[in-house]
This record gives C-alpha cells, sequence and structure tokens, in this order.
DNA sequence: CAAGCACTTTACGTTAACGTAAACCTCGTC
DNA sequence: GACGAGGTTTACGTTAACGTAAAGTGCTTG
C-alpha cells in the first residue's frame, strides 16, 4: 500500500490481470472521497454486495463501478431509493420477465424526463450566473474608478 | 378567484398593470405546486422576505421569481444554504464593497464549475440509460420469438 | 350569525443520509 | 507480546427540509 514500488507478491495481484481485481472498502473509501461508513451504508440499502472474505468485505470491478454510478447520481440530485431502483432492475434483467422489463422502461423514461429537465435548468442558472457576474465585475469597475 | 370572469372590482387589480402585481401564499404555492409551509420555511430560511399587510404575507414579483430561482435549484441538488449565499448576495450588491463582491465572483466561480459536472455526469448518465434501455429492449425482442 | 375559507403562529414529528463513538477482531512487525 | 493500522458490528446522534396538527384571526356569504 506504499503506492511506489509495489513488490506484488501474493498470489492475487499478478501484474494486475485486467478486469478481476479487488479493493478493500478503505481502498474504495479514498478513490471516490467517501468515507467507509458512506459504502457500509450503501450496503445496507442494497446498492452494493461485496463478497466477504471472513469477515472482511472484498469488492470487485463490478461493485466499483456501481459505487460510481450511485455517486454519480447523487451529484445529480436523486436518492438513493431512486438509484437502487434502476440498478436493481439492471441486474434483474437478463432473467427478467417482461412485466419487469417493461417496468424498467417506464422508470429509464421517468429518469431521462428528468436528466432532461436538469439540462434546462443548468442553461437558466448559467445565464443567471453569468448576469449576476457582470453587474458584479461592473459594480467593481465603478469603485475602481471612483477610489 | 373563481378564475373565469374575475370583476377585477377592488383597487388593485386594475387590467394587471405590468410588473407589480402581487400574490398570496396560496397563490405562489398553487403556481409552483409546493405548500404554503414551504414558503414560509424558505421565508425563515432568509430566502424570501415579502411585505406584510396587517398580519398577512404580501407577494411581489420579485419573491416571486427568488422562489422560482430557488426551486430551480433545489431541482439541481443546491441546498437552501447555497442557495441563499448567491441570492442574498445578489441583493447586497448595489452598495456592496469589494471583499463582498470578491467574495461573490468566487462563490459564483464555484457554483458554475458545479454546473459544468453535473453536465457531464448527465452526458454520461444519458448514456448508460441508454445502454440500459436498449438491452431491456433485447430481450424483451427475445422473449417474443421465443413465445 | 354561523359556517367556511384562507391565512396566521407555535411546536412537535419525520425521513434520508450519513457521522460518531464504543468495543471488538486480526494481522504484520518491532 | 504489545501495538498500531485496518477491518468489523451495534447503536445512538445529527442535519436538512419540510409535514402535520392545534388553535387562533379575519372576511364574506348564505
Amino acid at each position: 500500500m506504499t503506492q511506489t514500488s509495489a513488490p506484488a507478491d501474493e498470489a492475487s495481484q499478478e501484474a494486475l490481470p485486467r478486469q478481476h481485481r479487488h479493493y478493500t472498502i478503505g481502498e474504495l473509501a479514498r478513490m471516490f472521497e467517501v468515507t467507509p461508513r458512506t459504502i457500509r451504508f450503501y450496503e445496507q440499502e442494497g446498492l452494493l454486495a461485496p463478497r466477504r472474505e471472513g469477515q472482511k468485505r472484498i469488492y470487485r470491478e463490478k461493485d466499483r463501478v456501481r459505487l460510481k454510478l450511485t455517486l454519480r447520481g447523487k451529484r445529480l440530485g436523486f436518492s438513493l431509493a431512486e438509484i437502487r431502483e434502476v440498478v436493481m432492475m439492471y441486474d434483474a434483467m437478463p432473467d427478467g420477465n417482461a412485466r419487469q422489463l417493461w417496468r424498467l422502461l417506464e422508470i429509464l423514461a421517468d429518469k431521462r424526463a428528468n436528466l432532461e429537465r436538469q439540462l434546462e435548468d443548468i442553461r437558466l442558472m448559467r445565464m443567471e450566473l453569468d448576469d449576476v457576474d457582470h453587474r458584479a465585475r461592473e459594480v467593481l469597475r465603478n469603485l475602481g474608478h471612483e477610489a
């Protein structure tokens, strides 16, 4: 874990064989700048399901991706429940019955609509920020002249 | 308030003289699909400052705009505290001293950075939604063939 | 004038998303 | 073998953003 000159001694990290690395909770936490507590909480909420090695949680690539998606969702203001809705159905897909799949499509359309509205909101808020910015600089300019 | 055939009798609504209409809390609430409680809460948090007429709150155009901005901010996942930060400084601008104005510019840059990241997040999440969507439709198609 | 709205204040309740603390294992290492 | 760094569970605490209920005010309308 010394970051530099890792000997890669044990029988697990053989030159990073691509896709199936695994991570500890602390590693993931540092990667995404969250606390372990947060990650455990997401597990408890059904968003992650790491394997165990004895007592310890072992996270695989898939879990890392899920965490990434979850955090992205959060940044966009989705609740954990909403995120779970999509993520879990995604997993249930392969063997999914038709009703479930249609339901999934519904949810997806819903989320997408949400995103579109956010795009518009961003556009508008950008304009307003620009406006405020301009005014502020104007006032500053005038202050300079008066001084 | 019967919506249709309003007589506009009193000395306040003379043919809607443009900019200085005023609203009751209930009107605003219906306009934006929030509860009066929410509006009062925003006032308590320093985001609105309606005038009073006796006991009752009177909202002017400015207040309506503020509420709109506030709700837009919320949809983008900003906290009320963050929103207040911008909104209040905006009002303090005209007579603002230089330090305050620079601080405001800082905050604005911050918010903008936030928006840019959201745009990227939206882009990515859109792609993922599309992906899931495609897969789901694929599975559905196969189900159809098997049936 | 009683009834019914729309408004008011006060105050306690609720939910989501964690934070924080205590008390416990289990390594590698000095 | 003590100890420090990481991991674990359990459980109570906290914050934001309202919801909800109770009790009162003021108008106007049958």
